[in-house]
DNA sequence: AGCACGCCGACT
DNA sequence: GTCGGCGTGCTC
């Protein structure tokens, strides 16, 4: 008797087991993918976990329905790591394969209906709808529910599925397909008979009423005269500039033979092997520092301020590694610095770069995980986002976190919620590698662990060509406003300075950290301002499409013209996004090009990249944009930086927004002066005595950390103390109160102690539903994992609790 | 998560 | 009287 266990790819707890043959048993490795029945009819692709011989007791296991891999597709490497990941935060082994493995993976199936013809049928005994699809099967051999949804033209098809079925009319089949596609390119050669110079004479002739198809023939011949290569299809259509139909009735005549090569969805083209630049001294000195702290540590964090040249330094390291033979991670936080760096590091290791990350389509992602696999050199180095952390590595060398500090390095939500940080230093320790961290504004937590060491450190103080830091201004606006020195929301200091370096020809970044045109709408007559119908907000007016929109639930409707509650016209905006703040500069210095950079225009694959580009090649001379513009770009012209007002990040109500905050104006003001002169920061406040904005001001990352970790140590937070967000959603109000208290209260009788809550966040209903937090504090002493068992345990018997079935909960440990 | 089974309101 | 809503329970 042989057995699997398997994981399925849905939050379930456990793992299912399915009785194998002898000869499967011999085949089948923990690692592969075979798709199992699942319930009454569905087919899941589930992966392999372990084999062995124990019989369940209490239920027969079902046979898997087929093996789909010839090899592993997961390593074990990877399986260790995701016990890890499912332990640590949580979740289930499901749905971390669900993150995991590139979506063409997993395997679909698809209802197929087809005639029974062992049975006659009576066609009187069909209703109209089931005699239309009887009707359609004596025509075609299958339906896919698709099909038949087209065809009765109404949404519900099932339950005329299943009377068809029990009338013995049709069969009903699972059909499995495989999603990933290999990519094949068309090309085109002339047919092998016009080899000869004689026939493709006559055939030239023969052409010479059709001008448009000799046109391309002659293309063609041209063409693989100059470049001795296949000529694809595409090729062909641009160079002889005809259509599609031409050549095909070319190749339908036999004239063109057409024929298709497997290629890589993603390409490196371009010269590669740049020589590396020469570090610097000060480079040099912290490049042997990180290599003599990697020898007591495994973990290093590289404190090097903007602009100091960490990435030549992550260069070498990386090119060290490659040499070995060995892999290499580097991850990223977000996608728009990648098209900077992925250029750079091209430059410098040509096609051995592969990039990863979530605006791949899912076929891409799969050419890449088999590189990684394969341990082709295709993929020796991997530039990803957080989702990187799950390729199949099997000989990583190296781990590099870039902007380590970055809070999208962590998930919130579906589950996993994982810290790409965090996990890649599990991953490193798999491998017995290192990893090394870096920003110019580190976290606390990491900071905090060179401190108890964790990790080493190593600081690098001066930046590239010796450039100063950037002189940062505060600016009062409150005062500035009382003696009506504000046009707008720009103050009379930041205007002064935009001028004079627009006049020098050098751009300008303008930052608020807030979409939109203004956040609210208010009614000057009854004060009434409009609501999301689906959430506890406020609607945000966007001016560019004219509409009010809600940026939790997405929902949109145009601008009102009157208020809802009292008819009145007299509408107020109040408050400022990005949108408000570029079309003030646009009035302000009409002959300048501004643009503008947020979630609203940099939609699609390669929304970021347009806007870069055009800033980068001068075409734009301003830029106002959200936090976007934080993440390690790297402008060369901009020499001013204005933050439009510091004060709505400082008092957001989260333990971290001080520490975000320095970090945030920091990184922004890291983008002025990069290159030869120094650069100017403004920075507009209502309160420029905050000691948050003194210390961005002299760049005193020390004494913020130090002044922050008295605040945690004060009122018990991370690092010092652990923290596991717990949430609870439901439609209902009532059931949310009831629900939260029930199970902060059987919190309370585990741990006495450090649980806030519940609470309603300050968007209590988001889509419809309510929203409490309750919040489980670990001290020092406290075991993590005991104190998560415990959770699990509270978690487990609020489900045996009927009433609280529908209840949502959602497990974020390390939610910040 | 899906999906089937089972019990109560608005339609022919 | 039926179609169809979503509450409840199970999946190897």
């Amino acid at each position: 008797m042989h057995f699997i266990d398997v994981i399925l790819p849905i939050p379930l707890p456990k793992l299912f087991t399915y009785s194998i043959t002898e000869a499967e048993a011999g085949f089948l490795k923990p690692g592969m993918r075979v798709s199992v029945p699942f319930g009454k009819a569905k087919i899941y692709t589930a992966l392999v976990f372990n084999i062995h011989g124990n019989e369940p007791l209490v239920y027969d296991a079902k046979e898997i329905h087929q093996i789909l891999d010839d090899e592993v597709v997961v390593t074990e490497k990877q399986l260790e790591h995701w016990q890890w990941i499912s332990e640590y935060y949580m979740c289930t082994l499901g749905d971390v394969m669900r993150a995991s493995l590139p979506n063409a993976f997993l395997l679909e199936s698809e209802t197929v209906i087809s005639k029974n013809y062992d049975v006659t049928i009576d066609e009187a005994d069909l209703k109209d709808d089931e005699f239309l699809i009887y009707e359609a099967l004596l025509h075609q051999t299958s339906l896919k529910i698709h099909d038949i949804v087209s065809i009765l033209n109404k949404k519900n098809v099932l339950p005329l599925i299943k009377s068809l079925l029990d009338k013995q009319v049709i069969l009903v089949e699972e059909e499995i397909y495989e999603k990933y596609k290999p990519k094949l390119v068309r090309y085109v050669k002339l047919h092998s008979k016009f080899s000869s110079e004689k026939n493709l004479q006559d055939l030239l002739e023969d052409l010479s009423r059709a001008p448009k198809q000799r046109e391309v023939v002659l293309t063609l011949f041209s063409l693989s005269a100059q470049i001795k290569k296949p000529i694809k299809v595409s090729e062909l259509t641009e160079k002889s500039n005809t259509s599609s139909a031409i050549i095909k009735s070319l190749i339908d005549k036999n004239i063109l033979e057409e024929y298709f090569v497997q290629t890589d969805r993603v390409q490196y083209s371009g010269d590669e092997n740049n020589p590396l630049k020469q570090l610097n001294e000060p480079q040099k000195i912290a490049f042997q520092e990180i290599k003599s702290s990697f020898e007591t540590y495994n973990i290093t964090l590289l404190h090097g301020v903007t602009s100091s040249g960490k990435t030549e330094i992550y260069v070498k390291l990386i090119e060290e590694v490659i040499a070995q033979g060995k892999q290499v991670l580097y991850l990223l936080p977000e996608i728009a610095l990648t098209t900077q760096l992925v250029n750079r590091l091209q430059d410098y290791f040509g096609e051995k770069v592969a990039v990863f990350h979530s605006k791949y389509s899912s076929h891409e992602r799969v050419e890449v995980w088999n590189h990684v696999l394969n341990n082709s050199p295709k993929a020796q180095i991997v530039l990803g986002a957080r989702s990187s952390v799950f390729l199949p590595f099997n000989n990583l060398g190296l781990v590099i976190v870039d902007e380590e500090h970055e809070s999208s390095y962590k998930q919130f939500d579906p589950a996993p919620r994982y810290h790409a940080r965090d996990t890649a230093i599990v991953l490193a320790h798999l491998f017995n590698c290192k990893t090394l961290l870096g920003s110019a504004t580190p976290s606390i937590e990491s900071y905090y662990n060179t401190k108890l060491k964790k990790y080493g450190l190593v600081e690098l103080t001066t930046r590239y060509n010796d450039v100063l830091m950037p002189d940062i201004e505060l600016v009062d606006i409150k005062d500035k406003q009382k003696r009506k020195r504000m046009t707008g929301h720009f103050s009379d200091r930041l205007i002064e300075e935009m001028t004079e370096t627009l006049k020098e020809g050098h751009q300008i970044i303008l930052f608020q950290n807030r979409r939109g045109f203004s956040p609210i709408v208010e009614c000057q007559t009854c004060g009434h301002s409009p609501q999301c119908p689906n959430c506890d907000v406020s609607l945000t007016y966007h001016q560019y499409k004219d509409e009010l929109r809600c940026h939790y639930c997405g929902y949109h409707s145009v601008m009102i013209k009157t208020c809802e509650a009292c008819g009145s016209v007299d509408l107020d905006n109040k408050g400022f996004g990005t949108e408000q703040v570029q079309e003030e500069v646009s009035t302000l210095f009409p002959e300048y090009k501004v643009a503008r950079m947020d979630l609203d225009t940099t939609r699609g694959k390669y929304g970021y990249e347009k806007i870069i580009t055009s800033f980068e090649q001068k075409e734009v001379d301003i830029l106002v944009g959200t936090q976007m513009l934080t993440k390690g770009l790297d402008f060369r012209h901009v020499k001013l930086v204005g933050i439009m007002n510091a004060d709505n990040m400082l008092n957001f109500p989260d333990f971290r927004a001080h520490e975000r905050s320095f970090q945030l104006m920091l990184q922004v003001s890291g983008r002025a002066g990069r290159t030869e002169e120094r650069g100017k920061v403004i920075i507009q406040t209502y309160n420029p005595y905050h000691n948050i904005l003194q210390q961005v001001s002299t760049n005193a990352y020390q004494k913020m950390y130090e002044e922050q970790m008295e605040e945690r140590r004060n009122f018990k937070y991370p690092p010092l103390y652990r923290l596991i967000k717990i949430t609870i959603k439901h439609r209902n109000y009532n059931m949310v109160n009831v629900a939260s208290d029930w199970y902060a209260k059987s919190l309370r009788i585990v741990f006495k102690t450090d649980i806030l809550g519940p609470e309603f966040p300050a968007v209590s209903r988001i889509r419809n539903q309510f929203i409490k937090h309750i919040i489980v504090k670990i001290p020092p002493k406290q075991s993590v994992s005991k104190t998560k068992e415990a959770i699990i345990k509270i978690n487990n018997s609020f489900f045996a609790v009927k009433d609280f079935r529908a209840v949502r909960v959602i497990l974020n440990v390390d939610n910040y």
